[in-house]
Parts: structure tokens; C-alpha cells; sequence
DNA sequence: TTATCATATATGATAAATGGAATATGGGCT
DNA sequence: AGCCCATATTCCATTTATCATATATGATAA
């Protein structure tokens, strides 16, 4: 029987977090914008769920927080990651992945049974993905690459991270842009042997 | 703020256990041989999460089952989609995404952080999951290939699905591609820059 | 002045998914 | 006789994630 094969998702946002209070404490609040700004395109969560693991993390005792109140703004909860949250992290960066990471995409579901749909229902779809993906790639290629830039001339002790975060958005910029590539193939498809 | 934004992915499972129903009457185990062959890629899930969706979806009135007696193997359980079944498909397979996918890969994620890493356990990794990656691509251009040949001439009437199937599979091809290239540069640019 | 916006956190209900194990049948192998 | 294998289903505990909502503050805009 095919095994049901183990995953390690369960835990990533848990080393999303710790990574990103490894450049500096931030608040959950932070977070989330770091989130959505910096690791959305591979891996994003819930306001809700950021404040939940984060709450866990502090009772595994792999951070510490402190309240600072602020005049102008409601007090928030600062968390830093400690030592052995540094280790942990390090630890799991360090694990050698021995599957890929599998996909889930509604689209491809979606299209592996529209052959009960008619031409043009599946051609307006895929001609709306299109501009969708095209909008992505163009994020890729220019706002991040600025983000990028931004971050580093701000803090440039962080210039060896910049690589690898040049390195993820690279990643993001080629599958899409294979992405396009099919969706424009597939519309051609569609339209001729349909 | 940015809003936590709606996603669909919360019934998807449920379209594809219809979806494969809409072919014709299966078993909780043969959908999930179903699920492991034909939609993993880009969809899967574990037995026992196939089961409990079948459980809600026949409640729910989209299936129907019954027992089914077998002399050399244990009775089971095969389930038939209703018209309600097949209309709920209908409608969800129409329905417009006004979002792309998003994706979730821990290796981006790892690799992101990586600077707190030295450059061989980097280049382990990347080296490993470019070979993972390569087979998942002769995957795509061989044994899927096969398989979608195989399952046409078994059943000509589902020749029209074919294009789809195929459609499907060739989105994994390019985008791994895309992902083996991208591998090759990352290793090429770790290697140098690092 | 009232409303809205951005900041900031929290929680309760529910849904989705994982991981592991338990149970059962009959065939085939040693 | 004892074992494993493929078939076939079920259950439990837990984790992960979503959705909606509630609360609060001060600044800014209508």
C-alpha cells in the first residue's frame, strides 16, 4: 500500500516566525506584515494563528516578551527570540529535506474535470489566471526586487541575507513566469482542440 | 491593513472526491489510489481524511453508497454521485477564482533564513532537492504520460477528459522545469557569491 | 462630531488535516 | 503454522488553520 508519507509543513510557520524575530524582536502585529510582505509568496498565515503559535513559542520558551506601552498607539507585546529558540531555528534550517515540498492548487483541480464545462467558461478562467499570474510575476520583477534593495541599504549588516532572499524571489519570478507560459499555451490549446 | 484574505482551499478535497465520482462509482480505497495517481501533484490527502469527506458528502446528500459483498476480499463500501452531487461539481468548476493559488514550500522558507547557515549544508540541501526535483519532472514527461494513454484506451469515451488530464500534466512539467533551473542557478550562485 | 483608518491583540467556534493505530479478510509464501 | 501482503475501513488525539468577531487607542478626514 502507498504509504500516507510524513510531511514537515506542521511546524514551518513556527521557524517563519523565530526567523523573522532573528533579525530583530518585533511585535505579532510586526509579524504579521513581515509575513505578508516577505514570506506571503511561500508561506502565509492568519493574523490569528501568528498571535496562537506565537503564544505557544513563548511557552516552549523559545522567545520571551515584554509589554511596551506607547503614547500614541494601544501598548503591544514585544517578543525576542532566546537562545535556545535561536538553536531550535538553526536546527530546523539545518534538516535535510529528502521530499518535495508537495502543492495544492485549485486551479489544476478545477481544470483536470472541465471537460464537463463548455469552451468559453474555461476559457474566461484561464484568461483571468493569466492577468493574475502576469500581476505576480511583475511583483516579483519589480516591487520586490525594490523591498530588497530597501532592506538592505537600511541594514546593511544584513547584505549575506540579502542573497538568499534575492534567491527566493528568483524562485518566485521563474515558476511563474513558466506559469504564464502554460496558461498561454493552455488557452491556445483550448481554443483549437476544444 | 491588509486583510486576511478568503481563500478556497477549505473544500477543494470535496471536488476532488466528486470529481473522481463523476467518472463512476467508486470505493473510499480506490479514491484514494485515485487521489495518489492522477491528482497528487496538485492535490492530495491522507486516507483517513478521504473516508471522514465521503461521510460528510454522502450526509450532505451528494452521494449515495452501499455495501458491496466480495468473496476473496473484504466487503466495501462503494459510493455513487447523486444529480445534487453532480450539480454542486457543476457550479464549483465554474465558478471564477479571482486569486491565484498560494503556495506553501518549506524549502523557500528554509533557505530564505539560510545565512545563518554555512555554505555546504546550503549546497547539500539544494543538491538533494535538485535531484528530487529532476525525477518529479521525468515523472511528468514519462509515467504520467503513460498513464493518460493507458487510461484513454481503457476508456475511449473519456477522450475529451484526456486534454484536460494532459493540460494538467504539463503545467507540473514546465513548472518543474522552471524549479530545476532555478536550482541550477542557486547552487551556481551560492557556489560563487557565498 | 462622527466616522474611518491604522495600530494592536485576543478568543471562541469550527473546519481541515495529520499521524498513528486498530481491525478485518483472504491469498500466497516459507 | 506462521508470516507478510494487498485490500478495506474506522477511530482517536492532536495540530493547524480559518472565520468572525470583539476590544481598545489615537490620528486623521469628512
Amino acid at each position: 500500500m502507498l504509504q500516507d508519507c510524513a510531511r514537515d509543513n506542521s511546524v514551518v510557520l513556527k521557524y517563519v516566525l523565530l526567523g523573522g524575530l532573528s533579525y530583530q524582536p518585533l511585535t505579532g502585529y510586526q509579524l504579521k506584515q513581515f509575513v505578508d510582505s516577505s514570506t506571503r509568496h511561500f508561506w502565509f498565515a492568519q493574523t490569528s494563528q501568528i498571535y496562537r503559535t506565537l503564544d505557544m513559542l513563548e511557552k516552549e520558551g523559545l522567545l520571551t516578551s515584554e509589554i511596551q506601552e506607547q503614547d500614541t498607539r494601544p501598548d503591544r507585546r514585544l517578543y525576542h527570540i532566546t537562545p535556545t529558540g535561536r538553536a531550535d531555528l538553526q536546527t530546523w534550517l539545518a534538516e535535510l529535506m529528502i521530499e518535495i515540498s508537495p502543492a495544492k492548487d485549485s486551479l489544476l483541480v478545477r481544470l483536470f474535470f472541465s471537460a464537463q464545462l463548455d469552451k468559453e467558461t474555461v476559457l474566461t478562467q484561464l484568461r483571468l489566471q493569466r492577468s493574475l499570474h502576469q500581476r505576480q510575476l511583475s511583483l516579483y520583477r519589480n516591487e520586490i526586487v525594490a523591498l530588497i534593495n530597501e532592506s538592505t541599504q537600511q541594514r546593511p549588516e544584513l547584505k549575506r541575507d540579502a542573497l538568499f532572499w534575492d534567491v527566493t524571489r528568483r524562485n518566485g519570478e521563474l515558476v511563474e513566469e513558466a506559469y504564464v507560459r502554460w496558461l498561454d499555451e493552455t488557452i491556445q490549446r483550448i481554443e483549437a482542440e476544444y
